[in-house]
RNA sequence: GGCCCCUUCGUCUAGUGGUCCAGGACGUCGCCCUCUCACGGCGAAAACACGGGUUCGAGUCCCGUAGGGGUCACCA
């Protein structure tokens, strides 16, 4: 192994999200793989913001952008590119590209264009544009709009060597002579990537497949060019349960959607790693081992269906592991302004146990805050009949005589009071939870007791130990 | 419709010609633990789309069929 320290990176990704007010889960996970790719190799990742659509590019917009990135822990290298800063250059190579004959001044106008392809969608054959201006050296009419078209090779093919797809060729028939300046003389989607991928010195392209068919075009713009071929990699997209592209039809697309479910960023991370990408058995991958492991030779090809419910599973696991102080100040802000720090933390151990959100986790707390009397639910409701509410009597008396109020001296006097009653503890400690949080199910009866304090836990029990009058 | 891509349990995947009557995980079901719900443990059902090749041997290579998906803008 030599030491290459002194060379530019070998490796180069980039992350070019478009400001479309949201951080897209499929985005994000091609983001991730190229972070990931980069962070492999002691590569550089940049950032690219594309904001060439100028009505969608608000400051909002672009800050939730980075806001998803910042949540996910994906950084990048320097400043963060911006589109729009770079129309003069993309001009200029297209200006470079006409010089070469590579491109020219086309002066079919909008509607002749639609009157074209109408008539061969009429004709029902495939339209491929054929301007009379691709051979014309003469200027247009003084004065008239024009937009600069790519000279698109017409013979042979164009063959790209996908990382992930394997080698994919298309014939240069099915090459149009697409859009590089608008009339308006801004640069298309199609030539900005090229260019500034090229200025950029990115070296691996990875995105998502739906930009398969592109790769084509921008390739004929990098030859034209003269330049050094990308290396691509055009990961699948992530798919709905129904096995269509993700969309907004099936509900969450954001990253954000998914932090305001209660989602941990480590959970994504770890679930999006592992929709189509494996390493061997694991499934509990953290961001040490993904960096270490990550490479792209294990990416699938075939799209993979997105599974709320093994997020759910693996955002359990982290929530278990995950510092109760950190969760408690997760929980807090949404129980309001009762919500006491100090007894979240306290009663995190037994509450994270059994969530698989944050949301679920403030669900599980909200007996802790809940005021007097209790709503009981119906199902609580049915525990409480008048045998159960003598043996709540009976508790009441029992717990109100210990003077440590200690997980130990609690379960000491409320198996006490079941035995001398001569039931089993699950007699006498459903009703005791129905009393206590309203509720069927919660975490162990001791701890609720020990959790709530003394005059709290006496005071919910006197509530329940008599049928309240109709 | 043209072009391109994909196809292992319901889902995510392991598998790179023999060790695969296909392994793990989620989900589902059962049992155990148990004061409830979880957690945890144990176990079960569940897949190589189909048809042809190549090969001594194919989930793994090739071709076709079917199904699914993506893409066809002066949007990105």
């Amino acid at each position: 192994m030599t030491s290459a320290s002194d060379n530019p990176p070998a490796i180069v990704t980039r992350f070019a999200p478009s400001p479309t007010g949201f951080l897209h889960i499929g985005n994000a996970r091609t983001g991730l793989f190229s972070w990931l790719y980069a962070r492999h190799h002691g590569g550089k990742t940049l950032l690219r913001i594309e904001d060439t659509d100028k009505a969608r590019s608000t400051q909002e917009a672009i800050d939730v952008i980075l806001d998803g990135l910042h949540w996910l822990g994906l950084d990048w290298d320097g400043d963060a590119y911006f589109q729009s800063q770079f129309e003069e250059r993309h001009a200029e190579i297209a200006n470079q590209l006409i010089e070469r004959g590579a491109a020219y001044r086309c002066y079919l106008t909008p509607d002749e264009l639609k009157a074209r392809r109408e008539q061969a969608q009429a004709e029902r054959r495939p339209f491929r544009l054929d301007s009379e201006w691709r051979d014309c050296s003469d200027a247009g009419p003084q004065g008239t709009p024009f937009v600069v078209r790519l000279k698109a090779p017409r013979e042979g093919e164009t063959a790209i060597e996908d990382v992930v797809q394997g080698r994919v060729a298309v014939s240069n028939a099915e090459i149009d002579d697409f859009v590089l300046l608008r009339s308006d003389g801004s640069p298309t989607y199609m030539l900005a990537v090229v260019v500034d991928d090229h200025d950029m010195g990115v070296t691996h392209i990875i995105r998502g497949d739906d930009h398969l068919n592109n790769a084509f075009r921008q390739l004929a713009i990098v030859k034209a060019m003269g330049w050094a071929e990308p290396t691509y990699a055009h990961v699948p997209l992530i798919h709905g349960p129904d096995g269509a592209k993700l969309s907004k039809r099936h509900g969450a697309l954001g990253v954000h959607d998914y932090r305001d479910m209660g989602i941990l960023p480590e959970a994504l991370f770890n679930y999006l790693l592992r929709l189509g990408w494996g390493h061997g058995d694991d499934e509990l991958i953290s961001r040490e081992q993904a960096v270490e492991w990550f490479d792209l030779d294990h990416v699938g090809q075939s799209p993979s269906r997105f599974d709320l419910k093994k997020l759910e599973n693996i955002n359990g696991h982290y929530i278990r592991e995950a510092d109760d102080q950190r969760l408690a100040e997760l929980v807090a802000p949404q129980i309001g302004p009762d919500a006491d720090l100090g007894q979240l933390v306290r009663a995190m151990p037994e509450l994270k146990a059994r969530a698989h959100t944050v949301n679920q986790l403030v669900e599980g707390a909200g007996f802790l805050f809940a005021s007097r009397p209790l709503e009981v639910d119906q199902a609580a409701g049915a525990l409480l009949t008048p045998e159960t509410r003598a043996l709540l009597a009976a508790a009441h008396l029992e717990l109100s005589s210990i003077s440590d109020w200690q997980l130990e001296s609690i379960e000491a006097a409320v198996r006490n009071v079941a035995d001398a009653a001569g039931v089993k503890l699950g007699k006498l400690a459903q009703p005791l939870r129905a009393a206590l949080t309203g509720r069927t199910t919660s975490p162990g009866i001791f701890d609720v007791l020990a959790l709530l304090g003394q005059g709290e836990t006496l005071a919910r029990i006197s509530d329940q130990m008599v049928e309240p009058a109709e």
